[in-house]
DNA sequence: CTTGACCTTCCTGTCACTGGAAGCCTCATC
DNA sequence: GATGAGGCTTCCAGTGACAGGAAGGTCAAG
């Protein structure tokens, strides 16, 4: 399998997958053309790359999950505690911008959003206690 | 005031306000040894800056937001615009993370983590149906 | 006069790609 | 056999918003 082909099965940009074999994500074989041959355990893998990545983890987390998904010995532990890592990172990020949603509702809604130059956004931003 | 000073005040690390400089966003006189010297305008503007961006708008939403503030003639509905804008990316970026957040979740509660091989998560990743 | 804190510029690295240029390879058509 | 379209290759540069660090000038205190 070519790597468009691949692209169009995976759902991943060709860019993607050079860079995902760039950084040993993956390991296709070549052509002797030179052309990327894919097997059908690359593409699997980059099916589970591109839904590991969906969920937002980092590619060395991906770089592990795969690692683990791999490894027939692994402890299911290991894989909870690099998903619980996550989980947390992303729950610190809700929170932060649930804290900006907030701020800035209020603030929109207190603008009257017409011709004139007075703002409460402004106001607030430039420091007004 | 040095940049030192500007920064504790401000909480903007040097390397920061540096780079504000670098793109135009303040513009700093100099003394005659090259130091930069920070007028009280200019600290006001690192300050609107600092709240800016932990309000999350982008450096260029910022430099939008700047310009309003220093134009006695705006209108508020350009801030305001700005403003919806970048809270609708906010409340987006929300959705994406909840969506991440409850199937990271569920999928977290559904594994032993024990020393056992089996493991949902990567059931999941690796495309279980 | 030296020490240490502060300042300067410049270059590189981050993260996960994306865009584009220049140049092969392959297949179909004329 | 020439041509053209589309796919493949590599390599280089850029993104956003800085951070780290090297090499060197400046300043106040002891």
């Amino acid at each position: 399998m070519n790597i468009g082909a691949v692209s169009k099965e995976t759902g991943l940009p060709a860019k993607t997958i050079r860079y995902y074999e760039d950084i040993d994500l993956i390991k296709p074989l070549r052509d002797d053309n030179g052309y990327r041959q894919f097997r059908p355990r690359d593409v699997h893998m980059l099916n589970f790359l591109g839904r590991a990545r969906a969920l937002g983890f980092t590619i060395e987390h991906c770089r592990t999950l795969l690692a683990l998904y791999e490894d027939e010995t692994r402890a299911s532990a290991d894989v909870k505690r690099v998903a619980r890592d996550h989980l947390k990172q992303i729950e610190s990020k809700i929170e932060d911008l649930n804290a900006m949603r907030d701020t800035l509702g209020h603030l929109i809604d207190a603008c009257a959003g017409d011709d004139r130059p007075d703002c409460p956004i402004l106001r607030d931003l430039g420091g007004a206690s």
